[in-house]
DNA sequence: CTGCATCCTGCTAGATACTG
DNA sequence: CAGTATCTAGCAGGATGCAG
């Protein structure tokens, strides 16, 4: 099953036609936040308020958020243990940590091009200033 | 160079960190749209309308918007030729090809995801609900 | 400590119309 | 064809207060 746009022939799973599933996962995904979460609960099970502190500049309002989003994605598993005071620990399914190695990819990425990219900017707006 | 929280070290060179430049680089990349049209400039150079065409559901304002933003990084170039009816062509650059990898990986992940990812989904809301 | 509800704001992105 | 400009609506997301 394939798709025809200008004369090219593209697979019926695709995340550029608006319908496809793997858009909306593409979206949760490339979520500003998600990627930061995700990648704050590599190294095992963290506290809420340890990942409201290791993710700089979320709000609690959006790491709640986004938690529920990841468990209802079945990517992290959230475990309340009901003590004085209330601890709650969340953790990478298997499927979340799946997500680990394309995330960290793209970490690496952004760490190998800030500079260049950096320097493009700049380069750019003193060129088009 | 490390910071401390929690107990724990972490590099200088942070992404969780919010002035840390690897996170505006990560906004960017992140970014629903920019996932989408690197990956479609993927097989070569593409003319404006076939980009528009090609990532469904992005409006005009928002591929010209993504665009700039990625020529300003250095990850896409333009060429404007200058004939009747005008005609552009975008196109990665090296930096941009190199980026090419880990979103494809990531794209890769979405659909190789996706069935799990939905049958949570609705696990959740009837469990919720 | 964790998290929900509410209110309020700014910005994002869509629609539309116009130009080289 | 490939943009720019403007206007507007909707919603993401911050702040605050309260509850289990």
């Amino acid at each position: 099953m394939v798709t025809t746009i200008d004369g090219a022939e593209y697979p019926a799973l695709d995340p550029y036609r608006e319908g496809c599933p793997t858009r909306r996962v593409l979206d949760r995904v490339g979520d500003r936040w998600t990627v930061l979460i995700v990648g704050a609960l590599g190294g095992g099970p963290r506290r809420f308020s340890e990942l409201l502190r290791r993710v700089e500049g979320i709000s609690q309002k959006m790491l709640t958020q986004t938690l529920r989003g990841l468990e209802r994605d079945g990517l992290v598993s959230r475990a309340a243990h009901l003590e004085v005071p209330v601890r709650v620990e969340y953790e990478l399914t298997e499927a979340g940590h799946s997500l680990l190695e394309p995330l960290r990819a793209l970490e690496n990425w952004a760490i190998e091009h800030y500079t260049g990219i950096a320097r493009s900017r700049t380069d750019y707006d003193t060129r088009t200033a």
